[in-house]
DNA sequence: TTCCTATGTTGGAATCATTACAAAGTAATT
DNA sequence: AATTACTTTGTAATGATTCCAACATAGGAA
C-alpha cells in the first residue's frame, strides 16, 4: 500500500482543493498517486479491497468524478468498455494499445510547452476559451508486437 | 440530403476500401461526409429516418464500427453519455466545449507535420508502433463564454 | 470538547448506450 | 441465374454508470 509520504502529499492536495477529507477519498488519491496501472473502477475496488473492504462502487464513481472535476485526475479510454483512470501529478500524454489495451505514459523535454502552443493556437482558431487538452497516441505495443509477429 | 458529388465520393471511398456496397453504408457515409456536426448514433437514424425508416440501431452501430476499423471516420467523447462521429475526410483535431458539449474541427497549416512529429517521438520513446492519435483541447466556445459571462 | 449541519457514503434499483444473437435478406462472384 | 458469404434487423442481454433515499461523518461553531 502506499506509504507515508504518499499519504501525506495526498492528504495536502485534498486540502488544497478544499476537498473534505474522508477516508475514502483518501485512500483512492494515495492508490491513484503510487499506482500507475492506469485502473478501472474495479481495478481500484480490488485493490482497495483490504482496506476498505465495504466500499460501494457508487463511493468510487463520486470521488473519480469530483477528481477529475478538479483536474487531480484524468479519464481515459483503451477500448475495452469501462473507463481508465490516471492520477495527473505530471503533465504527460498516452500511448494506448489497439490490440491489448495497456496504456502507458509518455512525455518529453519541452512537452509542456508544446501543449502551451496547441492550445493557444486552439484559442486563436476556434475562439473557444482553452483549459485543457487530452492526446493520445494509438498503435501497438512491444509485447503485441512480438505475439502478432510484425517487424517493423 | 446529399448531393450527387457526395455520393459519387463515397460510393468510391466504400469500393477502395473493399466494402460490400449497401444502401446502408452509402447512405450513413454520405450522411457523414455532407454534415459537421459530429452525430451520435440517434442523430443518424433521425437524420436518415426519411431515407431509411427501417433502419435499425445495430445497423448503425455497425455500420459505424466497421468505418471506425477502416479509419474513415473518428469516435468522439463530449461528456453527454453517448459517442459522437465524425467523417475524417481530411486531418484535424477537435475543441469540445466543457459546457455545452460543442464539438468544432480545429486545422492549421503544418498541422500533418506536427501529428506526425508527435508519432515518431512517442514510437521513439515507449517502442509502440505508431498507427494514429487523437487530440483534443478542451474550453468554453464562444456561446457559453457569453452565456456564461465569462470575459476573457 | 460537543453539537450541528452540510456533505459524503452506501447499496440497490434504474437507466441507457452498446453488443450479441439468430433469422431473413442481399451484394457480388461463378 | 445460382451460390455463398456477408449484412441487416429486431429483440434480448449485457454491463457500465447514475440515481435515490437512508444513514454516517467531517469539520466548523459554540
Amino acid at each position: 500500500m502506499a506509504n507515508n509520504s504518499v499519504m501525506e502529499d495526498t492528504l495536502k492536495v485534498l486540502k488544497d482543493h478544499k476537498l473534505r477529507v474522508t477516508p475514502q477519498r483518501h485512500i483512492i488519491l494515495a492508490y491513484l498517486a503510487s499506482h500507475h496501472n492506469h485502473p478501472t473502477v474495479e481495478t481500484i475496488r480490488d485493490g482497495l479491497s483490504k482496506e476498505l473492504p465495504n466500499m460501494g462502487s457508487s463511493t468510487i464513481y463520486n470521488t473519480l468524478n469530483t477528481f477529475v472535476e478538479h483536474r487531480l485526475v484524468v479519464e481515459l479510454q483503451n477500448g475495452d468498455g469501462s473507463t481508465h483512470y490516471d492520477y495527473f501529478g505530471t503533465p504527460h500524454y498516452h500511448a494506448i494499445c489497439t490490440n491489448c489495451g495497456k496504456i502507458v505514459d509518455v512525455t518529453y523535454p519541452g512537452f509542456s510547452k508544446d501543449e502551451k502552443t496547441l492550445e493557444e493556437r486552439t484559442a486563436d482558431i476556434s475562439g473557444y476559451m482553452i483549459s485543457g487538452n487530452h492526446m493520445e497516441v494509438y498503435g501497438l505495443c512491444p509485447e503485441c508486437q512480438v505475439k502478432l509477429g510484425v517487424k517493423k
